[in-house]
DNA sequence: GGTCGTTATGTTATGATATAACCCTTTAAA
DNA sequence: TTTAAAGGGTTATATCATAACATAACGACC
């Protein structure tokens, strides 16, 4: 288990993203994944930052380095790892972000900065307890659940 | 205070809808809202069924209505609920619902169903406490939170 | 009531996001 | 080595959302 390198503090990324980077492989190997080049490199693209990215911009890099240049390719490429548990969505900006944490089946979260645009993916493992409860009284069976928070880190706060 | 209604079972859905606008109407006078035609038709529109809608179908039936014909007429109406609470945006459904708990500030959680496209209002009103633990350990202020959990309904899992 | 800044509503045009449908290539299984 | 399934490229199109501008209604004030 890696040691918790917060998203908005300046920090070894190169070490940070690598370190996801090992995961993915031993994930890779164990569920016999096709981690064909455009994927591989999608999911790179995606672990450069802490920001999430539009299809497009994944588009764009792709493009630039020699793989197609349409829509289909951006977006086949990171359903897949959506689908594998790989990346996420994130609804509130359309855009994408590599897992933080694959392999270890979690229910993601995210704290999006509206300031620095960076994102967060917290490691919770259950449903929000108020959420189950509602769903109780519900009848309703959760199969996934997206949590997105808007706020601002540290970082920025201290800034303005 | 009304009572629940569980969106996904049948119920006097008029009686229900028209328990949100009474509240709505006490909203409207205390906080001086100018709840013009245009944005009083989209929150009866929104209040007709528990699904969401998206703005251009919305925009149908507005400009059926004798209202514009154009997207920003249904996306300043919806956006102008948004603000003021008496709506809540569907990410995931790239669409709106009318807020079942209006005045009663609360983090929204939805529930929605696969099967039937339902969606259910809880009225949690605080945020996640593993959320706000998260954002505790990394220093970041949560100003707003989104829940949205798919999954199928009693009614729909019956069926199949 | 008339003036005037603000808010609201309509328009045209365009931008941004996402998918359908098709074709050929690669992969891995029989 | 044949063959079905999965991948990756294309063109075209669907869907969702906003920018920019013009006119009309509102409401505070004199
Ligand atoms: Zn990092
Ligand atoms: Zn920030
Ligand atoms: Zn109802
Ligand atoms: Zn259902």
């Amino acid at each position: 288990m890696p040691a918790f390198q917060n998203a908005f503090e300046s920090h070894d990324h190169a070490h940070c993203a690598d370190d996801v980077l090992a995961r993915v492989r031993v994930i890779v190997q164990k569920n016999k994944l096709r981690l064909t080049p455009v994927r591989q490199r999608t999911l790179e693209i995606l672990l450069e930052s802490h920001k999430a990215l539009g299809a497009y911009e994944v588009l764009e890099r792709l493009a630039a380095e020699g793989f197609g240049h349409q829509p289909p390719v951006a977006y086949r490429a990171l359903d897949y790892l959506v689908e594998q548990g790989l990346a996420h969505r994130i609804r509130r900006l359309n855009g994408f972000a590599a897992c933080m944490y694959p392999g270890a089946d979690h229910e993601p979260a995210f704290l999006i900065c509206k300031s620095c645009d960076k994102v967060a993916e917290t490691k919770g493992s259950a449903f929000d307890p108020a959420l189950n409860q509602a769903a109780k009284t519900h009848g309703f069976h959760i199969e996934r659940s997206n949590i997105e928070a808007m706020g601002e880190c540290a970082s920025c706060k201290g800034v303005l």
